[in-house]
DNA sequence: GCGATTTCGGATAAACTTATATTTTTCCCT
DNA sequence: AGGGAAAAATATAAGTTTATCCGAAATCGC
């Protein structure tokens, strides 16, 4: 995996909740039944994720989570580094701490440029990219489900 | 990180295993001396490598660990999969065990194309070709280190 | 203010990865 | 055959990630 599990459920959680009317919060109990994440796993990423501003969290009766900025701020990118750490990329495939032009590492432009292709990706893909890809690929789903044989697909 | 530090040991040792004169066997402690691996930890990957084939180790004197094949035919993807287990990057970065067309899930495509991204660097990058890049970059740095003299000479 | 609801934060623990130490087995050489 | 060298196997421990639990604090409705 290109991340951890825990970032993994951070970003997870975050397009339902880029789903929500906007100002609307959700509980984290709500949250975990959809996504089938720990619930109180998830709790503690949401909290980490408020704690750096892209949650914005109120106890009390309704209360919970809701995004703390538009959907279309939050990058992949950023979620992962606020969950595993800045610097996750940075250390060469070949285990040098610091791999650069000076030092003496046969991976080191190959995984330049991988590793570019990734940045590219989780710094260019935001949660709202994210909420639409998957908003689109349910309506095709259910269109090929009606039109489709009535035989049910397999279930995950 | 991409993969697991253990598989980054793996393929850091497997080159100096590339660069010994075909047939010559290496120990255990002079790998992790040059590559500076603790080297119990090492002697694990290793017998893991040996038993699927990679490599070939002989106990006592004048034993130790060789290559088993070509470093040409031996792929990073080859050696991740050994360590880190297969199917590692199997899974889709929004969690589905089973990510496919047939489930709703925002990330598959772009995923898709960032995977195969990977796999074929992994896939397609052999020992062989890090040693040799190593050993570029090594002669490389050699020349600029003899610097000041003069100009490159421009001689590949 | 009071009680209900809900997050917050700390403590705990299970699981996995990484690392080390020790013993056993195998093999070569004399 | 016997002694020594080296990997193999096993056990243990430390560290990190993942997961769970519980009491405290905050907020709302009354």
């Amino acid at each position: 995996m290109i991340y951890s599990r825990s970032a993994e459920y951070a970003i997870r959680a975050l397009i339902p909740l880029a789903e929500l009317p906007p100002g609307d919060f959700a509980l984290v109990k709500t949250l975990a039944a959809e996504t089938g994440i720990p619930s109180h796993f998830l709790a503690k990423l949401l909290q980490d994720l408020a704690r750096i501003g892209v949650l914005k969290s109120t106890k009390g009766p309704h209360g919970g989570f809701r995004l703390n900025q538009p959907p279309e701020e939050i990058s992949m990118l950023r979620i992962v580094e606020a969950i595993d750490g800045p610097g996750r990329f940075d250390r060469c495939l070949g285990g040098s701490a610091e791999c650069n032009e000076k030092i003496a590492c046969g991976m080191h432009d190959a995984w330049m440029a991988l590793r570019s292709r990734i940045m590219e990706y989780l710094g260019g893909t935001s949660i709202a990219d994210l909420a639409k890809a998957l908003g689109e690929k349910r309506r095709l789903l259910a269109r090929s489900r009606r039109r489709g044989s009535q035989k049910s697909a397999g279930r995950a």
